[in-house]
DNA sequence: CCGGCAGTGGGTAACGTTTTTCAAATGTGT
DNA sequence: ACACATTTGAAAAACGTTACCCACTGCCGG
């Protein structure tokens, strides 16, 4: 007859150990397969267990040795890119017996900070940050207390470990593509960025910057266009009339972002123009949505689920052997054309 | 001169206590702004949690009182209808002071049973589900542990609050928007359901129900068409062929899901029909993309902020009277009307 | 026969909080 | 001045787990 303990009513270790008549010590072991248990012990253990139906308390276990938790911080839950990072971390991180947590999309640094605190005082043994804002000084506060992996930001640091999209040769397979098309007016509009650190170090300034290497390259200099808003629907729609104004309409525009394309798509499409007839379109990131048949929308896949199955191994990696060095990746990104890049038949 | 204690690093209440030269137990009380502190002594203590930087052990505190983090289920992160809830609720509890932290996307019961129990496992003071499969067993064995809120699907019990969308006349509010439009062939898709519970409580089998009820108010019996497939792209895709197949094709189809809508329209796109010349189409979620300028979907809007925060205040509730009886809310949805039921202009 | 060693198992002290209990100090009414 | 309540503060006991250390059993080589 299970008589789980106290008030709680919760079954804790104790309880396990007294059935079992052994120690909690020994109780202990076992479930963390640690060493100096017998197989008899084991198995008498691992009886009591499942007829108990005792779970580790995790906030306990987090005063002492580890929680088997991972938390997760997305900038923005909207983003249906993140989710694929999610998928790949959580996979990886679940068949090594950890649990995921995430905290909630976060704006601005405070926010962040809120977040990564809060993962910390709950004893998570790593963090898997993607596409923080926060400055370089907080990311290696966090690294100095919990194994962290950075994803989506281009920094290097020796405290932390990071995974990235190679946006410079992204963005370059997306005027490459759209010069092949015959296009030379082609626009690009992008997330603004004032921050020093951010300028080299998030994905939005690093597409910018090779949108403008790969203009160059092609010998398009002169051509060289760029409407400075954010990465917002609202951004895109703004950007996209700044573009259309201009006394060289653009034939072309590369938005750094799906969600951007769509805001530019309206704006198209209120000034009268069709796409990819007058104008063509590409994003970045290949959202759910960018597949959507009314949408169509050429983009670039990042490999979201290879990012976070990567991180994940990093990440536990990391909590294995804290001291090795800090290792930095880069994913080749490849181009989905859709139809918004699409040469008409005639 | 801060020295934080021992091993970790990590500034505890004991440094703050003896830094303010006072008990521990003063610390804990104004931490927790609990009675038995004088103005003073208030003052002398935020003074040194300020100069410390301290920050209460979530996971310690887990161990004896209460946690000050929420934790709340998402079905699916790639569905941006979870984030609307997960914003209204972040907002109110973390003006409450609580901490949110996320499970991941989890499809099934063993899935679900794993993110709640982990939950549960790191103290979590409360917990909000959204839109969960599990059978009513383990909701209410969740409820049991911990002060529990579901949302999103239609069951009541007494051990856990509850907050729903009122699918019934979302649904009549889209067979009513079609039927003055003129239709009359009105067809549904809907996510087959077959777990007995499930037909009563989740919300895709109210829609469908509220779709037969609408049509009946509206002598359409007739021309009631049902297609069962999933609330998935796929599903929508496949069920939309299914209803143009037919021997009465429908002028307007009402799919179940936003999501489920995207998949009708490309199937209708491959047969060769155009929206809404040929054939109406709705969706419901007003989920982000069915406002893309060459998407337009009309659906119904939820009020996903509103579920949330109403959620939040009552797990906030709960967790301040757990005895109260249980509550259970219903939010009116609104009709979104869009390009891909509008009449055309001839 | 002794000392060392590998393999098992357990006792006990943390870990950082909150809750409970208790004592001292302070006020309050006669 | 005395009994009595109220306020203020602290010491100590949880909470559930793991890390550290020690004890015991055989076994082996010397």
């Amino acid at each position: 007859m299970p008589k789980p303990s106290a008030r709680t009513g919760r079954v804790t270790i104790v309880d396990v150990a007294q059935h079992a008549e052994v120690s909690t010590t020994a109780v202990s072991k076992v479930v963390r397969n640690a060493y100096g248990a017998s197989p008899e012990m084991q198995a008498k253990v691992r009886k009591a267990i499942a007829e108990l139906g005792y779970r580790p308390h995790a906030a306990a276990r987090g005063l002492r040795g580890q929680t088997y938790s991972i938390g997760v911080m997305l900038p923005n839950i909207r983003n249906p890119f993140f989710a694929d990072i999610i998928d790949g971390a959580t996979e990886v991180l679940e068949d090594a017996g950890y649990q995921v947590l995430m905290g909630p999309g976060c704006n601005g640094e405070a926010e962040e900070a809120r977040v990564t605190e809060t993962m910390i005082d709950h004893s998570m043994d790593g963090v898997i940050l993607i596409a923080p804002v926060s400055s370089r000084q907080h990311l290696e506060h966090v690294a100095r207390s919990v194994p962290t992996v950075i994803v989506g930001r281009h920094g290097r640091s020796s405290s932390y470990d990071s995974v990235a999209d190679d946006d410079l040769s992204g963005a370059a397979l997306v005027v490459n593509h759209l010069a092949d098309l015959g296009h030379r007016r082609i626009a690009h509009i992008e997330h603004l960025e004032t921050d020093p650190d951010h300028i080299v170090e998030m994905p939005n300034a690093v597409r910018a910057d090779g949108y403008r290497q790969a203009m160059r390259a092609r010998r398009l200099d002169e051509h060289i266009d760029v409407a400075s808003t954010t990465y917002t629907q609202e951004g895109g729609y703004l950007g996209a009339q700044q573009l259309l104004a201009r006394l060289h309409q653009p034939t072309a525009i590369f938005a750094g972002a799906d969600i951007v394309a769509m805001g530019a798509l309206e704006a198209i499409a209120e000034a009268g123009l069709t796409v990819p007839g007058d104008i063509a379109v590409a994003g970045y990131d290949n959202t759910m949505f960018a597949g959507f048949a009314p949408v169509s929308l050429t983009t670039v896949d990042q490999r979201g689920r290879q990012m976070g199955s990567t991180a994940a191994r990093l990440v536990l990696d990391r909590i294995a052997q804290p001291r090795r060095p800090a290792s930095h990746m880069k994913l080749a990104p490849t181009l989905i054309a859709r139809r918004t890049t699409a040469v008409l038949p005639h």
